[in-house]
RNA sequence: CGCGGGGUGGAGCAGUCUGGUAGCUCGUCGGGCUCAUAACCCGAAGGUCGUUGGUUCGAAUCCAGCCCCCGCAA
């Protein structure tokens, strides 16, 4: 049985999580999660998955503010000498010494086909390129961020009509098999290392809000499209009437011919022309109202759009 | 008690400040026009104005409580 223990926060990490606990294999020592944080409206203070996880299936659970030098979990570690560590969705950095504690070594799983897309926005970054394919790596933790040997991975097909959500979805359901196969691999000795080709790194650095301001002018139809769909839900995509922010949820390319940043009401359709090709803005949200398709949104308007920036 | 906007026929909104039971655009249904239409014309159905209580001769409108939705912030 491999000593293991779980580094994960988010829903994403919880069927990798669900594995690991089943696998007969694995005995897992414990769950090291983010601190609960207040969320939503009305700032409740909510649970993260993981460790709702470890209290349904009596697992310690460590809720760390700083990974690398709490007191508890360090002196947990060194007591039960883990041979195991898998890290997926955690968002703290841990120190060489933190690495070096399992005697196995500390695997990391990420959304990722590394060495593309380092760093903590691969999903999105997929779909914002416009990518036909993506995958889960897991990769043998060095100091560097996401920058260890790869130990295993597996490929899923980005289909055009994926969003942020389904990719998500796609990946998290795929991380358990690459899971579960790693440790198969490690168990048998048939474990390979493939180093990362350093000419084909690439980063995918955290994302805000303002990543999510669509910038008709600068971008194309197909750019602005890949964008909506990537930061489908979050951390969605945005331009302003007037003063008020208007979400945008859904587009569609058009043919109209429309000159970058114009924008057109014809046939109650919102449509607006970016640096090269035009889009509709078919599903829409004005700040303080709720979601439309921009047919019932230009019924209620009224006045007339002259510009969205 | 973080800040702010809002709940009005099937949809999206106006009307609320300056109380007198409701209007716009669209959709639906029926009819007309047209070679034709995401076009136009005529007609119809459809609303306890979120909810409870208060003020008033009278409340969508003023006051108080409650429920729900949304933007920002985290």
């Amino acid at each position: 049985m491999l000593k293991t223990v779980f580094f994960g926060t988010p829903d994403i990490s919880v069927p990798t999580l669900k594995a690991l606990k089943n696998n007969p294999q694995i005995n897992l020592l414990a769950i090291v999660a983010n601190q609960s944080k207040k969320a939503g409206r009305g700032q409740k203070i909510k649970n993260p998955p993981s460790v709702i996880f470890a209290q349904k299936n009596n697992i310690p659970c460590f809720q760390v503010e700083k990974v690398n030098s709490d007191p508890e979990l360090l002196k947990f570690l060194e007591d039960q000498k883990p041979d195991l560590f898998i890290v997926f969705a955690f968002s703290h950095f841990l120190s060489e010494k933190l690495l070096g504690i399992p005697s196995l070594g500390a695997f990391n799983i990420h959304t990722s086909l590394l060495p593309k897309y380092r760093g903590a926005a691969p999903i999105q970054y997929a779909l914002l390129n416009g990518d036909s394919e993506t995958g889960v790596s897991i990769q043998k933790m060095v100091k560097e961020m996401d920058a260890g040997d790869i130990a295993h991975s597996k490929t899923v097909t980005i289909s055009p009509t994926d969003n942020g959500a389904i990719l998500y979805d796609k990946l998290k359901d795929l991380a358990p098999s690459v899971s579960e196969e790693f440790i198969t691999k490690l168990l048998s000795g048939n474990l390979q290392y493939t180093k990362q080709d350093s000419d084909k790194i690439s980063f995918a650095p955290t994302l805000t809000k303002e990543d999510g301001h669509l910038q008709f002018i600068n971008y194309t139809a197909e750019q602005i499209k890949n964008r909506v769909r990537a930061f489908d839900p979050w951390p969605g995509t945005f331009c302003f009437l007037e003063e008020k922010r208007l979400k945008v949820l859904e587009v569609e390319a058009c043919n109209d011919n429309l000159k970058p940043g114009e924008v057109s009401t014809k046939f109650q359709m919102l449509k607006i022309g970016c640096r090269e090709g035009s889009l509709r803005l078919k599903s829409i949200q004005l700040e303080g109202k709720g979601k439309s398709d921009d047919i019932s949104f230009l019924n209620g308007y009224r006045q007339e759009i002259k510009q969205l920036s």
